[in-house]
RNA sequence: GGCGCGGUGGCAGAGUGGUUAUGCAGCGGACUGCAACUCCGUGUACGCCGGUUCGAUUCCGACCCGCGCCUCCA
């Protein structure tokens, strides 16, 4: 039985999904004018690990990830640019997908966008026109009337009243009151725009992703996710729009992430201390991003540091450790272990993927027990076990040569390290020690390390 | 100001009403030519003050501190 943390209640609740065995699940995806930067990978790994969990546990998941191509950040980016937005948008998309792949994240069930359901957006805006909970305003826009949803601010715990009386929020004329939303905004001369009932005019920001879930995943469905920042305005208003052109309670269960920390502060693209996916890629392995990422617990804020980021590394290094030179048994035919009934036990509870982590640090500690005791039949059913629990983290599925010596040696191939292991043994079988430990500095100068054992010495990067 | 989250050993980071994860770093030992790897051992940490309790880091209250949202942001 899964305990997740629903935003909505505040609490841990025991899932049950809709349909028995299935889960309906929409995560808000990116907004494609930029580079995706640390807290997006946050985002995309979380719900992969909880997604690939879920599916573990045997539900079948459908995942919707949506892209939103259409908004006034894209517009203005692609105008400074000097190029059509949807050049942008294209080839954030690409870089976006590279990052991904890169992080090991797959790919959502369906991943829709924006601009394929404008005719969908329109069919909801109308619906609420009609309904009452939105109006047409003398400048072209369509707004939510905010004050026609009696449930406004039940997710981010905000009262109504408290907003209106903000002196942070946009008061325009058009509105009817200031905490009212656009669902549709009127084009001005030249600007990207779609035909609708209410002139040329294009989506506002939220409707995208009430139109896009509720097609994909009907009217209510199981968990809804995305970055903290969302909370408010973004999913209150998504609640507000679907509830009301739906009639049915939208999505059950709301997830969260926590945010990314650089030096005590939230990395935002506002404050513009935000480092991207691929930047920080040239400096780590993805391998070891993703493991800084699932080593803390989702909900909870993360602090992006070098230090960190490179602790990480070691630790994850030591599970490859284990898993060099071990052939796992074949995955499928070894029993389910303790271990495993330990992993499920603290994923079951709102996936703690950090106490997953440690699940997976005593399963290499009992591989190189057994190694060491000679019992290479254990240390091989225990590999698997490292191996399968480890996919389920989106851990561990690399060759542990290809990790461990991944872009080392600098200037130096393959064939020289081992020509110069070769002549460090040459001089060691001579007793010539002097010389041997001259190679290995000589070697660790350039990063790498060498491990001695008795089949031999093996390297790795530092 | 309103709302929300959090303060755990040198650091990172789980968790629990009493048996006190895990990783990194450190220390001692084994292994090693010496190291690295690995193994064994080692550290009585839970912001502060009260309360409840036989017993609280864990529950309750006050306080201090930090962070987030209230405007675009994952």
């Amino acid at each position: 039985m899964i305990r997740i943390y629903n935003t909505l209640t505040q609490r841990k609740e025991e899932f049950q999904p809709i349909e028995p065995g299935k889960v309906r699940m929409y995560v808000c995806g990116m907004t494609v004018y930029d580079y995706c930067h640390l807290g997006h990978a946050r985002v995309l790994v979380s719900f992969d690990v909880i997604t690939r969990y879920l599916r573990h546990c045997g539900y079948d998941v459908h995942y919707v990830r949506n892209i939103t191509d259409i908004d006034d950040k894209i517009l203005r980016r692609a105008d400074e640019n000097g190029e059509v937005f949807t050049d942008l948008t294209d080839r954030m998309i690409e870089a976006m997908h590279e990052d991904e792949a890169r992080l090991g994240v797959l790919s959502p069930t369906e991943e829709p966008r924006a601009t394929a359901y404008i005719d969908e957006i329109i069919a909801m805006i109308h619906k609420l026109v009609a309904s009452g909970h939105a109006y047409a305003a003398d400048n072209g826009d369509v707004y939510f009337a905010v004050d026609s949803f009696d449930e406004y601010g039940k997710l981010s715990k905000k009262k109504l009243e408290d907003l209106v009386a903000g002196a942070r929020i946009d008061v325009r004329e058009a509105k009817r009151s200031p905490a009212d939303f656009a669902l549709w905004k009127a084009a001005s001369e030249g600007e990207v725009s779609w035909s609708s009932p209410w002139g040329e005019g294009r989506p506002g920001w939220h409707i995208e992703c009430s139109a896009m879930s509720t097609c994909c995943l009907g009217d209510t469905f199981d968990i809804h996710g995305g970055g903290p920042d969302l909370l408010f305005p973004h999913h209150e208003n998504e609640i507000a729009q679907s509830e009301c052109a739906t009639g049915q309670e939208f999505a059950r269960t709301w997830m969260h992430a926590g945010a990314i920390r650089v030096n005590k502060e939230k990395m935002s693209k506002s404050l513009g201390n935000f480092f991207t996916i691929r930047e920080i890629l040239e400096s780590y392995p993805a391998e070891v991003v993703r493991y800084f990422l699932v080593s803390s617990h989702y909900r909870s804020q993360v602090d992006y540091s070098e230090e960190n980021l490179a602790e990480a590394g070691r630790s994850l290094t030591k599970l490859y450790l284990a898993l060099r030179g071990v052939m796992p048994s074949k995955a499928g035919v070894v029993p389910e272990t303790e271990h495993d009934r330990g992993f499920m036990e603290v994923m079951n509870d709102d996936f703690n993927t950090a106490g997953a982590i440690s699940v997976l640090h005593a399963v290499a500690n009992d591989i190189n027990q057994q190694r060491r005791e000679g019992r290479e039949d254990e240390a091989k059913q225990s590999a698997a076990v490292l191996v399968r629990l480890g996919s389920i983290l989106g851990l561990l599925q690399q060759d542990p040569e290809a990790f461990l010596q991944a872009d080392a040696g600098g200037e130096l191939s393959a064939e020289d390290i081992d020509r110069l292991i070769q002549a460090r043994a040459d001089a060691r079988k001579n007793r010539d020690f002097a010389e041997a430990d001259r190679i290995r500095d000589e070697l660790a100068d350039k990063g790498i390390i060498l491990d001695d054992s008795r089949e031999g010495t093996t390297w790795r990067r530092a």
